[in-house]
DNA sequence: CATGGGATTGCGACTCTGTCTCAATTGAGA
DNA sequence: TCTCAATTGAGACAGAGTCGCAATCCCATG
């Protein structure tokens, strides 16, 4: 099932006249290896420790060649730096982000995707992409507070205000 | 207009047994004193020629504390680092952003608002917070290409796809 | 007025991500 | 084999934000 993602990457750098070094292959195959949302220093560590002693700057530069290609996601999902995860062709998903055990969940909802083309055009923007992502705490993370309203009283930092308010003024 | 909020900060504050300094009106009144979305850096900037030898990091430490008083948003937009907005009580929007000039749009469309806590109940989230961004061309930036399909043929960056692809197997 | 203590500040060192420079290496083709 | 562009690793570098700390400020008290 990476037949199709590497066909693609394959056709971009020969487009481009480069070429699929065995680096570029590694990385390609550790993230094509499972599903996750992982960070560019995780992929040089496994990298490193598993196959070869590739840079850090050949993980980041391959990297962008796989976002441009359009075969790798890149998306800020914590406070650090970016989180690259594969993309499947023709695929598209959002993300549902726990602050508590830092889960990620994705979702996808055409009605909210067409609701976003309909803004866009009556903005007279083109649309290019989007970032949709949605944090609160999981199923998981919460057995407790089934009756009352707030949950877990630890009184530190912002109340949790619902966030469907009114429109602006 | 800047009373409500200042109203919240002051109590923010009190309720933790801060205080009101004179640096953090500064920059309250900063922040305030037109809607942008501007960096840390930039205010920096203004203060220290404008009003005071402010430091950096009692920048950053004061818009913390703006960010968990509720009266000031922070979201990435670019590349780089974080921007911050003044935030009015009750209101929410989110963010149309032009690739090529920059320029930021807000938005508020109550029906993807809904969509959204559907699709946390769905997955048994408790929603806190949302962030969404789309990134496009705006009506200024693209004067050209009436007729056919894609525009400026500059060849550089990946095709733009439309995002509105088949759901995830 | 002198003292004490918590909050605040500025400074600079530091961390973390990611980028860039550059010399050495590789590899396909002439 | 020779040539030349693409690639790589190492480390310097850069931008954004954080941290530790001594100096200060601000009150409250004696
Ligand atoms: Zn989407
Ligand atoms: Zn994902
Ligand atoms: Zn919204
Ligand atoms: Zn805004």
């Amino acid at each position: 099932m990476n037949r199709r993602e590497l066909a693609i990457f394959r056709k971009y750098l020969e487009r481009r006249g480069l070429k699929l070094t065995s680096e570029r292959q590694a990385l390609f195959d550790e993230v094509f290896s499972k599903h996750e949302h992982v960070e560019a220093d995780e992929l040089l560590v496994r990298l490193r420790t598993k196959h070869k002693k590739i840079s850090r700057a050949t993980i980041y530069r391959t990297l962008e060649l796989l976002v441009e290609a359009g075969v790798v996601g890149k998306l800020r999902i914590g406070e650090a730096g970016y989180r690259y995860e594969r993309l499947h062709a023709g695929d598209h998903h959002d993300h549902l982000i726990c602050d508590q055990c830092g889960r990620v969940i994705e979702f996808f909802e055409p009605r909210i995707e067409a609701l976003q083309d309909e803004v866009a055009v009556r903005h007279g923007f083109v649309l290019l992409s989007h970032n949709h992502q949605m944090r609160g705490i999981c199923k998981r993370c919460r057995p407790r507070s089934k009756g009352s309203g707030s949950f877990g009283a630890e009184a530190a930092g912002p109340v949790p205000v619902p966030i469907s308010s009114r429109p602006r003024g």
